[in-house]
DNA sequence: ACCTGAACACCGTTCAAGT
DNA sequence: ACCTGAACACCGTTCAAGT
């Protein structure tokens, strides 16, 4: 195996492969370098720290999901469009567990890359409202709303406790939203 | 000052209060220990570890939540209730910013006390809607879904990043929200 | 039963030194 | 410019010892 020279993107590549597999509090600066085959203090040439580190990883996880829900939302629209990403944006969090851990955390720094990260994955749930021939405006408060909720329930779904029959109550979440936001043109 | 002696109760007063003055990531061993005026390794008679005293806070935080809810949904009924719960969910979250944030994480494991407190928060949802004289599922689906809402707008709200009126798209969520469910009844 | 204090492993970070 | 390796501060955890 041919040791590629260290980079962001490479630290980024290896970080959430570790944080799918291991969890995302797995995620030390030592656990990344060990696994690179450098030590610790290597990586502070290419991230900043350990705030730094989970940075990339969340704006990186933002991306592939923002990636997911728009090759969903390709082909379809109005109802079916917002089911077809809701399903996305649930197989993410399934199939990428450390990933859509890194979406929910709090703050960090006012970084302007994960704030357009997220600016990017709003804006998917706003175009697919604009194009059934909502105003920006409308269009805006749909695709947030619609957002909100899709993240709510995946953020409960994983913290659980509740043995419920999940996909009946992830449909019947989006059912019922896409009738009121129906009922609001 | 008189020393009072520890118990769990007690590191979870202090815990809740440092998370909320600190952030959540303060909450160390170390840190509640300083406060309490005792040794790190003192808590061990009360807290299952760091997981523990994370778990406590989480329990602690829920309940309080739960508290909250209860308080605004009295004296109130269908959607008046509905938003009264709104505004006092998101109330605790800017009162209480390490409470909630602890009802943000990952599971952690599989604690009954976690899971019970869980249950109770989603409960208070359901009676509302039970009390709208929804049937027994029918309220548990409705309630979920406006936890699920609600829970997604606030979890966002924090991670921001996106300059954009809280209020206005709070209020859009759940009015579209309630219109959706009352034409599923 | 509960707390202290020493001890240990481990992690994040810095920095001089090499290349 | 990038990485090593030593060094330091700090944290979580354990455990023998005190009370």
């Amino acid at each position: 195996m041919a040791k590629r020279r260290l980079s962001p993107a490479l630290v980024a590549e290896y970080a959430v492969v570790l944080v799918d597999r291991d969890g995302f509090e797995a995620l030390t600066m030592s656990a990344i370098a060990g696994e690179l085959g450098v030590g610790p203090s290597a990586l502070y040439s290419h991230v900043e720290g350990l705030e730094g580190l989970r940075q990339l990883v969340a704006v990186t996880a933002t991306g592939n999901l923002t990636t997911s829900l728009n090759r969903a939302a390709i082909g379809t629209s109005g109802d079916e469009a917002v089911t077809a990403m809701g399903a996305a944006y649930r197989g993410f969090a399934l199939e990428h567990p450390g990933q859509f851990a890194s979406t929910l955390l709090p703050p960090r720094t006012e970084d302007d890359q994960l704030a357009m990260a997220n600016r990017s994955l709003l804006e998917v749930f706003v175009l697919v409202f604009g194009a059934m021939g909502l105003g920006a405006d409308q269009a805006h408060l749909a695709g947030r709303s619609t957002q909100c909720a899709i993240h709510g329930f995946l953020a409960l779904e994983f913290n659980a406790g509740t043995t419920a029959d999940h996909e009946a109550e992830f449909n019947h979440l989006l059912d019922a939203l896409q009738r009121g936001l129906g009922s609001m043109i």
